[in-house]
DNA sequence: CGTTGAATTGACACCGTTCAACGACAGTGG
DNA sequence: CCACTGTCGTTGAACGGTGTCAATTCAACG
């Protein structure tokens, strides 16, 4: 299936894979991929676009990770992150701008298309449309869950959650094994996505080591009880699922109680 | 204007006031506006939706404020606040539930219709896809805007983030007075709101009280220099404009320097 | 083998949490 | 009118999580 999808869909396989991909009819996601049509190579910690730029290009990320930045000078906050499949400039659709940088994490492979050409082929094609407010929606609830992270939870709770969440999305576009995978990250990326110092984010991941929940090092995240670790970041995946699991029923709430 | 809109349209009339909704043409206005034809009212601190259960009605906030209220069972994180204008349940089009509880903060007046006719609407009126589309982009980056907030603030400059967005905001649909603004909020809403104690919120209101910056007291928001209180809190409004403003110029940032 | 960026550790100050108690105020019912 | 009551706001003190500065170790690479 996602062998398939690769191979029919070099750019736009992984696009909302596991999330209502199937949904997207032949003829739509044949033009869909036909609109990504030139690709492009960055290096790690190269810049992909720049906030409050004129931004007429849609671009997805085919291989490799990228961060949501945000910039003030002195510090530097990560809004959220990009995985293989993610459209990562769906906010400047309508909009013309985004409100954030984009950075590559390692290197990584995007394909781009014309801005206007897909919102052009989102008004043709119904199919389309959709699956862009679908995918719309999803960074909206991922946001969401982030701003919970940071409300809630103490600094070694953030990381759990953030790597229950990482190996969750690289899950549905096939890209983790049982018991662990791999993302080029350093301490100072996991830090700014957590609000905290890396010094803190250090001691942080010495505890979950300790602990026996995961471990983090050159670029591979193990953990050997991922249930666990999820947990211990009160972390549930339901709003990853996408529309149709949601449509389809309510599973009851695992209510963690949890001390910060 | 606002008056005319409040006449001619009573439950849509600030929906994308100042931020799009003049692109909306007269045709799918009127038939945005028919379709929210049932009033409720609900009074403070009522649920008005819960999350994870079946959700099939569009709800426009007229009149009031309400909270987005994620609970587990010790603690409440409030990770978004809807002013009158919003249609608060923008991320239950498509997927059919919310994650996250809709509680109202003071007494509040709903505009309800079908999720389906909406849905159905937005199919055939082109505007009106725009409009929802561009509302759930505001909503998105709103939301990123909180991560912010949260991630990189001390509490004190959090509060006073969180009130210049809602001035901000009531500014647009024709809420705000000149040095005041009116919201029946407790301490513990903002603690809430601000991921820390009511008693932590507490202290932090003295503080800007005693710094002359902000002074909330029984729903009455007071700040005798407003944009003082935004460069403490390190507010920038541009993410609010929506489209057309965005896509007008490229401001040249304001970057402040500002210690956590 | 020296260089470089990342990871690690210790000491100390500060922000924020927690528990406890008290004060201010509005609404209610006698 | 006043006592009662509940909610909200306010304050103090002890404790723990986190930020900051400085120094050291480690791994990767030319």
């Amino acid at each position: 299936m996602t062998i398939l999808n690769q191979t029919l869909y070099p750019a736009t396989g992984r696009f909302l894979l596991g999330r209502g991909r199937e949904l997207l009819g032949r003829e739509p996601a044949d033009a869909f991929e036909d609109l990504f049509s030139r690709t492009q190579r960055r290096g790690a910690g190269e810049m992909i676009a720049r906030r409050n730029t004129p931004h007429n290009q849609a671009t997805l990320l085919v291989e490799g990770f990228a961060v949501r930045s945000v910039t003030d000078g002195r510090s530097r906050s990560i809004v959220g992150i990009c995985v293989p499949g993610d459209i990562i400039d769906l906010s400047a659709l309508g909009f013309a701008t985004l409100d954030h940088d984009l950075v590559a994490l390692g290197p990584v492979l995007l394909a781009c298309g014309d801005r206007a050409a897909l919102e052009n082929l989102a008004e043709s094609e119904r199919d389309v449309a959709q699956a862009l407010w679908t995918a719309s929606q999803l960074e909206t609830a991922l946001q969401r869950q982030w701003t919970i992270k940071l409300g809630r939870l103490k600094a070694a709770r953030r990381v759990a959650r953030l790597l229950s969440e990482l190996w969750c999305r690289l899950d549905l576009v096939g890209l983790a094994e049982p018991g662990r995978f791999a993302i080029p990250i350093t301490q100072q990326d996991m830090a700014d996505m957590c609000g905290t110092t890396a010094i803190h984010m250090n001691r942080a991941l010495g505890d979950l080591r300790r602990e026996g929940l995961v471990e983090v090092r050159r670029g591979l995240v193990t953990a050997p009880d991922r249930t666990a670790l999820e947990r211990y970041g009160d972390f549930t995946p339901a709003y990853l699922s996408g529309p149709q699991a949601l449509r389809r029923t309510v599973t009851p709430e695992r209510e963690y109680h949890i001390m910060m």
